[in-house]
DNA sequence: TACAAAATGCAAACAATTTGCAAAAGCAAA
DNA sequence: TTTGCTTTTGCAAATTGTTTGCATTTTGTA
């Protein structure tokens, strides 16, 4: 995993600013203008580019974004299968849930024993509140 | 509901294949698509603004697309609550299911009491596969 | 019928993303 | 360390889905 190509700069910056954020979503425009606060611009194309490259290596999860406006991109864990559990977003903050929990398995059974429909987890996320942001 | 506008046949035509689909979600190419096998081009600008509208009434639920791609729009009974349960649609035919059943409370309460985060249903959607099309 | 409000079509603008291509950089073997 | 092949990069242009501005047409109503 992360390998398959050459190891450059650009990538690592890339790849380190996802790793910090692991824990919320980043979008293309995020990480163009940290690369820019870094005084290492690179190109936008290229980001997309090798963020393409890790989704398809299971390095970070794509999300699209609840306006149809730009995707958000998430580090996740090497052997993290995000396919049997639901993602929670808040879309105040970004951050996103993994509902990795005992529940999660029950309502995976019951969706399809009840209802006949097989959840496929990864890519599909949950909108809401989390509790920081609500003030709970 | 569905009023505070001039009724025209476009509009009907749109509503009613709308209603027609009212399991699936449609695109706005599907429905310019339809309109013109009716031999009634409506301009796609129109088509926006008139789902836009049902939408902005609650007539329509937009659901933003999984690849990024075209927005979906699904017809739902008028005092249809969409914000209180979970939205599945099948990856394959396109139907959504209206996850309303008794779990569905535990599930909400499950996540708000556990995981401290309020989902907010509307507009959410979990892909996945129904029982017709896995052939179970 | 006459008038104001709303709907429509068209072209152009927009935003996010992708593609083609040539130049630059990385890697590995000789 | 040079050679040769592969990958990465930047740039401009193309694509896709959607929105906006504006002039024209249609609709409902007084």
């Amino acid at each position: 995993m992360a390998n398959g190509g050459y190891a450059t700069a650009n990538r690592k910056k890339i790849l380190d600013f996802l790793k910090e954020n692991h824990n919320r979503t980043l979008t293309v425009t995020d990480i163009d203008a940290h690369l820019k606060s870094c005084d290492s611009e690179v190109n936008i194309t290229t980001i997309y580019r090798y963020l393409d490259k890790l989704e398809k290596e299971g390095t970070v999860m794509k999300y699209v974004a609840e306006k149809g406006s730009q995707a958000t991109y998430q580090y996740v864990e090497q052997g993290h299968n995000c396919e049997d559990h639901l993602h929670l977003q808040c879309v105040k903050c970004g951050q996103v849930i993994h509902l990795e929990c005992h529940f999660m398995h029950e309502i995976l059974e019951h969706v399809e024993k009840e209802h006949g429909f097989v959840m496929q987890c990864k890519n599909s996320i949950v909108y809401g509140t989390c509790r920081e942001c609500a003030g709970r």
